[in-house]
DNA sequence: ATAACTACTTGGCATTGTCAAGTACTGATA
DNA sequence: TATCAGTACTTGACAATGCCAAGTAGTTAT
């Protein structure tokens, strides 16, 4: 898997991710491998950065399995984050597509 | 435009672009921005790695309205990297929109 | 007590795109 | 003929984001 696609992308995966339900960075790393190979280590300075943004908060759940797990929620500015991107995603990758289409021709 | 979407992507529709036809660097950067919306200084550069792998071979052509154009042309290697980055991106793209998709349930 | 699994953190690095400025050639215009 | 617009290419400093690797720590089972 290229590396360079991923950019940005990451990003809109993680926010409609938070979006659907309050996750845990540890959950969140497994339930993004299965769309996309990621490194833990990309996932959770992204969480970090993206709840200084202002598009997540946070709280600390209690676990019997392991360490405090730290919960994410999206907020308003998050949804609203999460649309813009994902708008701008579905036009980018449509036109790509429609480039490519175009080329086999 | 996100300009992280464009990461690697850029990579593809030259490749494509060139596969087509040979072009020379200011007309590429003309077409390309029909696409993607791209600067001057993102498509040199990335037009000599190309050629500095072996996905390019130039030749330079004397013109009537400036100075000489450098025209691109793609090799056999180019061809394979086209072929790889372009099936790359669409199993990428398809699973990410799949994703996307089923958000919206 | 040691290993395995869960969970989160961090620092250095690589890649690729942007911005801005610069060089240089041609043709038209004032 | 000086200057400007358009064509064409180059380059250096910079920003953003993902990867790798190593580290910290809690829980449970052997």
């Amino acid at each position: 898997m290229n590396t360079q696609f991923k950019k940005g992308v990451l990003e809109l995966i993680v926010l409609l991710s938070v979006a659907k339900k309050d996750i845990y960075g540890y959950e969140l790393v497994a339930q993004v491998c299965k769309i996309i190979d990621v490194n833990e280590g990309t996932i959770y300075p992204l969480l970090k950065r993206l709840t200084n943004e202002g598009y997540f908060e946070t709280y600390l759940v209690e676990s019997t399995e392991g360490p405090p797990r730290k919960y994410y929620h999206i907020t308003v500015l998050g949804k609203e984050r999460t649309e813009e991107l994902k708008s701008s995603w579905i036009t980018f990758a449509a036109s790509v597509n429609k480039f490519i289409e175009e080329e086999n021709l």
